[in-house]
DNA sequence: CATGAATGAGCATTCATTCAT
DNA sequence: CATGAATGAATGCTCATTCAT
């Protein structure tokens, strides 16, 4: 009995409440991937479930609420990444291609639904997402600590993140849209092309 | 009749088929800026003009037509211009600083309600634009005459592309978070990073 | 044409909306009175219309609104009654009796649905109607006029005007319950009892 | 165990049947006289109580049902006092000062939460409560029996008997409102208004 | 063509009630 | 019995769209 408790602390209500809060929020993030976040609607997010209406309120107070639900997850698991990217890196170039590289993988897997990517055809949005923040944060705060360091030039470091953030975005897309996603070879274009510009971009072929 | 004609068609103008249609696109700009395109209903548009909720039927469809016909004509304005500074330009470098100069200026143009720069401090939202399209086109097409012609290095033409339309996003919003907006100083700033990456983005102070 | 106008001023259009209105509103009473105010729910109303739940919206912002408008509409059917009643007035009992003789004629018709008495019987509920308040006012006033005049003894009026209001009320609900209901004998009653007490009331038979 | 249910029952009796019971009854109680009976919800009034909901439904089928118990549980003990100021009586005058007496204390007593009168300004609306009923019989029959008696006129007992409902009712109302209630004075009132009608209504000043 | 009222599908949310634990 | 999560019907309300005038 003690090792069943052990094996099962949680009784069968424990788990499903968990469980139907992890269904509601795959299908809120299935939903709001497919459609955005403002055309989506809970009664989307519920459908996409196989729960009743009424239990969505008792994990959710709104849409607005599930979806910080989800975006606090996904920076709580990528923040980590890109923390422990900095503290490896061994000079800027390096940590910059730490912070592009857990980008493009995070996204990459983020990006599948039951482990097949999602398809990606559909009018373009983009809203900041929590990983997208933190990419900006990291990156200003990492220049800023470069340029202090003397290991980077005195740019506007406003800018730059938000350079990086367009690149990231826009190049994660179109890593995504090419099947199958090669991280690797985005986050080398990525940081070649901040760092050296056009000369510094990997060449075709 | 004709004197009439001569007389009052500038007091009419409001009721000429092409003024109404004008008139609707005009409240859907604004409105759209205002709500963003998900959050703006058709009423909110009619509402924005003085004509009755049946009369926008007759001249669009649905929603999406409408920002259609708002995106289309901004590509028809920005086209040209995109053109324009492809044609005079001495260079590679040369034609990119006039692209982002234009896109910039462009925005910043568009970022205004009866002259005046819109508060863009919501929920940051972007989607495709026309002119952003535009961009990727002139750029991917542009960049692909100067690898041909040996002006630009061998590097991925698509990749290149999205980098700049994100920069042109990114570093676009931030610019018009600063008032006033200095669409020469963000040009330069896009236009250096992405020539020669850290080193050539201009200098601070 | 100039007759056709003077004959139909209000276009078809005009037309159903007067009657649409008047549709809500006739249901509305019909619920009301049928089910409570706060038991009835706007879908409960526009059920009883032949119109579309949205419609409900092009007249009335909510329940409460509708509600409002029907006491409205009472009392500016009924005052008028009250206060000829008042001014034709020879002496407080004259006055007393008219204003109950008002009231109740009124309640009387007001408890028919399309000309037939609505059955009374379900679980009596009164909330203060626009009527009330006015039989209230009314009652009140007079009498401190009467007792000013020194045509009524110095009593309490705030209590006075309560006790006519209740009488009215319930002595008017049992009135409705006796079918046909007699609005003089009613009158009688009530005016009997408040001027003399038990002995001022009518015999029977 | 018998000594533990000796040391026990007071810390516990929140658990045991009988006090769930009550609890539920003292929160519906409370919840109706705050919230009035219709607004309120069976929510409400498990809130207002450490049981969960589901319990609700161990001890009443819904919320008719608990405000039938509150209901009989007030005539259970309104009855009495009623029967008892009847037998007291010693003329008609006296039983109905009793029964008034009896009636505006009761309501006075009942207006309380925690021992403080309820702040009776929110939109006035009356049901009949069994309390009401009870006086409606008794004055019915008492009535009719001084009638037979020859103690008082023959008049339309049911036409007094809602006369007096009315009254209790309205003058009862207005009592509360008048911080403190003075039970005396409002029966002093009712009853020499029924007696005498106006002459007989207590002079003020 | 312009008008604006009617329509009814759709949405967020609440709530009485059930039922597995 | 107590519990509290699940259920889904119901409610107030909005909105795109149609259509008679």
């Amino acid at each position: 009995m003690s090792e069943a408790a052990a094996i099962e602390p949680i009784g069968k209500r424990e788990r499903t409440k968990v469980a139907n809060r992890q269904a509601i929020l795959a299908a809120a993030r299935r939903v709001f991937a497919q459609m955005g976040y403002d055309a989506a609607s809970v009664r989307d997010i519920i459908r996409g479930t196989e729960l009743a209406s009424g239990t969505f309120y008792n994990y959710f107070r709104s849409k607005e609420e599930v979806f910080e639900a989800i975006a606090d997850d996904a920076a709580h698991r990528f923040k980590p990444l890109l923390r422990a990217a900095r503290e490896r890196a061994r000079s800027f170039e390096d940590y910059l291609r730490s912070a592009f590289h857990a980008y493009f993988a995070f996204i990459s897997e983020e990006n599948k639904i039951d482990g097949r990517p999602i398809d990606e055809r559909r009018p373009h949005v983009r809203s900041d997402t929590p990983e997208m923040m933190a990419v900006y944060e990291e990156v200003r705060q990492g220049l800023e600590d470069a340029i202090a360091r003397g290991l980077a030039p005195r740019i506007d470091a406003d800018y730059l993140a938000c350079a990086c953030i367009g690149i990231a975005q826009e190049v994660g897309a179109a890593m995504l849209r090419r099947a199958p996603a090669n991280v690797g070879a985005a986050a080398d274009f990525a940081v070649g092309l901040i760092l050296k510009g056009l000369d510094g971009a990997p060449r075709r072929g």
